[in-house]
DNA sequence: GTGAAAGCGCTAACAG
DNA sequence: CTGTTAGCGCTTTCAC
C-alpha cells in the first residue's frame, strides 16, 4: 500500500493524505481522522527512500567504528552504547546505519557516506590522540558528534567524554590516600585519546605527591584478558613489585585477578586493585561484586546522550558546539581495603 | 555531484553515464573510460536513495536485535558478529541497519521494516523456543537468514546454527569419560533455542550413560558473570556437590572461577569445569589462556557466513532454504585435568 | 552506441 | 481546507 493508492481509496489526493499523515495544521479534523484510520487499517507506511529523496533527509545516523587489527573497539562497552543510542533513534523515528572499517579506507568511508547521501549525521567512535578524521569531518560538513574527544586540543566540534582524567587521577588519589606509593598503571593503547587523558591524570596526581613515575610500572596495551594477565604478571615479577595496579577496564582486570590468583596474592590484603568499569550489563563489577574497587561509567546512557546530541545538532544546526563532560562515580570495594562502601564524586566541570 | 551535474560536464546524457558506470555492455569503451574518470575526478558517487527509490533495491539489510529485560543479546557475542557481517556488507556494497528492539514492539517493527521498504533482507539474531517470529516473516515475504534456529521444529527457511546439541553431548561425554557422575549445568536461558538444545545434549549422554539427571544440578539463566558466581555458588553447597560444571558462556564462567576460588576450590583438581566459548577476540579462553576446557565458536565467522546467505538468498530468492550447521572445537585445558591437549570433533551434520 | 522520456513514492510550492 | 503540478536523482523502456 502506497501513498496513492490509500489516497484513492479514500477519494481524496496524495497531498491531503500526506498533509494529514504528516501532522499539517490545514488538515480538516474529520478528514485527518478518516485518512489516519484508514492508514492503519492498511498498515500504511511510507517508503523510507522516496520520503528521503522527497525532504533531503534520510532520517538516518551513521555510526562508524573503527575495527582496527587491535580489535580495540569492537568490544563489549561498543555493544552497550550501540543500545542506547538505538533506543533513541527508535523513538524520533530514525534508522541507524552501521559502518565497520578497518584502518586506511576510513577516509574514503566517510566521504562515500557523504556523497551518497543515505545519512543525515555521524557519531564518531574511538577518536586517537592524532586523528585525522577532525578536519575530514568538518570539511565534509556533516553533522556529527564524537564519543570522545579528538586528541588535538581543539574545540569547536560536538562531543560527550567521560572524565578519565579525574576519574584516574582521583582513583591514584585514593591508593596514595591508603599509602601507596608503587602504584602500577595497566592502560589502554595510548594512541587513543581516552587513554592518554587516564594516562595524564594517573600522572598528575603522582606528582601532586612528590611520587616519581616508574616507567616500569606503566603499561599500554590491547584491552583484552591477556593483557591484563601479562601485564600483571610481569608487575609481579620486579624487583619491587607495585602494591597496587589501577588497570583501563574490566576486561584486562579480570586477568590481572587471574595473575594475582595464580601468584597467591589476595586481593585487598597483599594486592589492591581498582579498574574502570564500564558498566557492562552482563558483567557489571561494582556493588554486586565487590572484588574490585571501581570507576564506573554507564556506557548505555552515553550511547542514548549522544544520539540526543546529534538529533539536536541536526534539528538546530546552528546551536552552539555541544559537549558534555559526564564523570565516573567512585566504588569502594573489597580489592581496596576490608569494608565495601559507596563514595560518588563530585561533579565539577 | 550527481548524475545530472555529471553527465552535462562530459556532454553526455544522463542515460549514458548511468550504463557506463553501471557496467552495461552497450558502452563505448572509451566513453565508459572517460566516464569512470571523471567520476572518480569529482568523486562522485550515486545517492542510494534515488536509486533504490528507482530500482526498487535498497542495498540495506537489517539486523534486528531483540535487546529483552534479560539482556540476553546485547552482549559481546553481538559485537563480534555484527563485526563480521559488516565487513561481508561492506565488500558487496551494502549497508547495515541495526534495529534494536524490546519485547511487545516486536512485531510492528519487522512490519514497519516491511512496509517502509527501506532493506532487502533480514538477519534474525536469537531465535526462541516458541518464536512468534517464524510466521510472521514468512507471512512478510522478505528475505530471512535466522542464526541459530527457531525451536518450533520446522524446516523451510534459512539458518546457520552451531551444532549445540552436538557440543554438549561431547562435553559431559568426555566429563563422564573421566569418571564423573555428578555433573552440573549452568545453562543460558532456556526459552532461547540454543540453550534448549545445549540441555537436550546434556541429557541425552547423561542418558546414554545410565547417568539419573538431577535437577539440582541443572540451573538456567542470564549470562553473566553474577549468574556464573550466584549459581555455582549455590551448586556448592549442595549436599552433594557437583565434581564438573558444564557452563554456558565465558562471562559466565568467570563467575564460576570466583566462586571456585572463593571455596577454595581448585581447578583440575577439585572441579572441572567445561564452557562454552564463543571466541571472542579480546577473551578468548582456549589454547591461550588453559584455564578451562572449552568448546569454541568463532561467532565473527557465523557473521561473515550467516551475511553471505543472505546476499545469496537476496540474489537468487529461488535457490533451496539454506542451512550450515557449524561443528564446536573442543579444547581440553588445565580444568579438568594436568595437561592441555587440543581436539577437534569429527564434523558430521 | 547514445539519447529522450517516463516513472519509482513522496513532499512542497502554488492555486483555488 | 483541498487539489494540481513539479520535482528529488536515478534507472529503464523505447527510439534513433
Amino acid at each position: 500500500m502506497n501513498l496513492r493508492e490509500l489516497s484513492r481509496v479514500l477519494g481524496l489526493s496524495q497531498t491531503t493524505v500526506s498533509r494529514a499523515l504528516n501532522g499539517y495544521p490545514e488538515v480538516n479534523a474529520a478528514t485527518r481522522e478518516r485518512v489516519q484510520a484508514a492508514a492503519r487499517l492498511h498498515n500504511y507506511s511510507p517508503n523510507t527512500r522516496a520520503k528521503g529523496l522527497a525532504t533531503g533527509r534520510s532520517m538516518a545516523i551513521a555510526h562508524v567504528i573503527p575495527v582496527s587489527s587491535h580489535h580495540e573497539m569492537m568490544n563489549p562497552v561498543f555493544a552497550d552504547f550501540i543500545a542506547g543510542a538505538g533506543e533513541t533513534y527508535a523513538r524520533h523515528g530514525y534508522e541507524m546505519m552501521l559502518s565497520v572499517t578497518a584502518g586506511r579506507e576510513e577516509a574514503k568511508l566517510y566521504r562515500d557516506i557523504r556523497a551518497r547521501n543515505s545519512v543525515d549525521g555521524i557519531i564518531v567512535h574511538a577518536p586517537r590522540l592524532n586523528d585525522g578524521r577532525h578536519a575530514l569531518l568538518d570539511e565534509l560538513g556533516l553533522p556529527y558528534v564524537v564519543h570522545g574527544r579528538f586528541g588535538d586540543g581543539t574545540e569547536g566540534y560536538n562531543w560527550l567524554d567521560m572524565n578519565n582524567r579525574r576519574a584516574f587521577a582521583r582513583a591514584t588519589s585514593f591508593l596514595i590516600d591508603l599509602g601507596h606509593r608503587r602504584i602500577a598503571l595497566i592502560n589502554g593503547l595510548e594512541d587513543m585519546d581516552f587513554a592518554a587523558r587516564r594516562r595524564g591524570g594517573y600522572l598528575s596526581m603522582l606528582d601532586q605527591h612528590s611520587i616519581a613515575p616508574d616507567p616500569a610500572l606503566m603499561t599500554s596495551g590491547e584491552m583484552t584478558e591477556f593483557n591484563g594477565y601479562d601485564a600483571a604478571t610481569a608487575l609481579f615479577s620486579l624487583a619491587a613489585p607495585p602494591t597496587a595496579i589501577l588497570t583501563s577496564s574490566m576486561i584486562t582486570a579480570m586477568g590481572v585477578r587471574r595473575a594475582c590468583h595464580d601468584h597467591g596474592l589476595r586481593l585487598g590484603r597483599d594486592i589492591s586493585i581498582i579498574s574502570h568499569d564500564d558498566d557492562l550489563s552482563y558483567f557489571r563489577n561494582s556493588g554486586a561484586v565487590p572484588a574490585f574497587t571501581s570507576l564506573l561509567s554507564p556506557v548505555r546512557d552515553h550511547g542514548r546522550l549522544v544520539a540526543e546530541m546529534l538529533l539536536r545538532v541536526i534539528r538546530e544546526p546552528s546551536c552552539a558546539p555541544l559537549t558534555q563532560l559526564l564523570e565516573a562515580e567512585f566504588h569502594v570495594g573489597l580489592s581496596t581495603g576490608p569494608a565495601p562502601l559507596t563514595l560518588r564524586t563530585a561533579t565539577q566541570g
